[in-house]
DNA sequence: ATTGAATAACTGGTCTGATCACCTGATAAC
DNA sequence: GTTATCAGGTGATCAGACCAGTTATTCAAT
């Protein structure tokens, strides 16, 4: 049963070896969560050693497509955006660390990608998502003492501003940013003695969601992010 | 010289070597275009075996932090938003054609951001800027024959579009929508025949843009990639 | 001396086979 | 019936060897 090559390109083996593992993974050979072969079945299906299937499967782990743990099976992970987004993260933080200039490009992509993201919702919001906000603004006016939880209340109302959009991709994408720029210290940091403003200004732009008023939405987000970022400067000059 | 282990984790050794060596590659030890150690050194250096080196650097490839070829050491990659979003394309690819309500996701998102984009540009757009639209378009105008080469034009003259902004994601973002969208031949498709309704649509774009016209620009893009949307829609259904 | 082809010395890629570490499920003890 | 133990399967790692490309060296032909 062991298929013959179809065409040996001057390739690596180990990269024949993984599209020929995700064409099984597209072809609905495999659903997510089902366990595949062990690497030692699939070197005798593939009549390859076992180094070739290891790294192929371990370049599947990398891409997200699979989730190897030791002593199981490897197991076929769920397709979604979060997921592989999430994976993206060390490359991104790599290229952050690796120079300024690009940390500074993410915080003017996000800069306009959040004010993007309020209009849309205060286009799209409905009832339901008001209350959401309002239940998150709540939390984090009640977690002011605690700044982790207080910072982690401050990502989940930006991300539910870009879930109101419906798009997981936008969600996704707002997500990460808020992390990548977090991980770096270079914005959204809540400064001490300041929660109270940083509640006011998700509070202004509830309102102005809930208004529906693209025009203060937008407005609201901006100054807020502009803040953030106004105070970050000037504390780290000190 | 083998640097003693800090604290031996329960977690992977690879994962380990994996992390010490992004961290070297950080400590500016070695820059961009250099060449590591070979994979002998390395396992002598950590301590370690060869297939824990091997999955550690496989790693760092996918990530695109190093380049390996057969034969030659290992080199340093330059850290690149445009490359590493294209060693992204493959998982993202596997996203795709996983989900036909994603591509639709990823067709809102780059609507969305085809349209920021033109309103960027044509709020920044210098002289040459214009120059450089101008001739990308008559180069597609003469390139109507060929319609790889057609299509080659049209995602350059978007690339334009963005690169105006003068933020590298923007331009990488811009690039890898289009080729994954193209991928599935689920948007800017080029219908033949229709070549030289394109090429006015990214006149009357390149048009707005030099009069500066934010509004005139955003709905300009929005007929363009609407038209490419219904004919797709249309085209597919008979 | 210069040139150019054979060659030696790397390098990463792959194979084999064994051992270790971890998880799971079946069995045995209580 | 519940818990403790253990055997089997699995991935993780190691060791040594060999194959396959690349590069630097060598040495003969000019």
């Amino acid at each position: 049963m062991t298929a013959a090559k179809p065409k040996t390109r001057k390739k690596n083996l180990s990269h024949d070896i993984r599209e020929r593992l995700i064409a099984l993974l597209e072809d609905d050979a495999y659903g997510p969560g089902s366990a595949l072969p062990s690497e030692r079945e699939l070197m005798a299906q593939f009549g390859v050693g076992r180094p070739v299937v290891r790294e192929a499967m371990q370049h599947l782990q990398v891409m997200g497509l699979v989730e190897i743990r030791h002593g199981e099976r490897a197991k076929v992970a769920e397709p979604s955006i979060g997921k592989m987004v999430e994976h993206f993260s060390g490359t991104m933080r790599h290229l952050l660390a690796s120079s300024s200039a690009n940390l500074e490009h993410l915080k003017v992509a996000r800069f306009a990608f959040e004010k993007s993201m309020v209009q849309e919702a205060a286009r799209m919001r409905t009832s339901s998502d008001l209350d959401r906000m309002r239940r998150i603004i709540e939390a984090q006016a009640g977690a002011m003492a605690d700044k982790e939880s207080f910072l982690s209340h401050d990502r989940e109302f930006h991300r539910a501003i870009a879930a109101i959009s419906g798009n997981p991709i936008y969600t996704a994408l707002a997500e990460a940013m808020f992390g990548w720029l977090a991980d770096f210290h270079a914005d959204t940091v809540i400064l001490p003695g300041r929660e109270q403003l940083t509640i006011d200004e998700h509070l202004e732009i509830l309102d102005a969601v809930e208004a529906k008023s693209e025009k203060r939405a937008a407005k609201a987000m901006h100054d807020h992010l502009t803040r953030a970022n106004v105070l970050y400067h000037r504390t780290h000059l000190n």
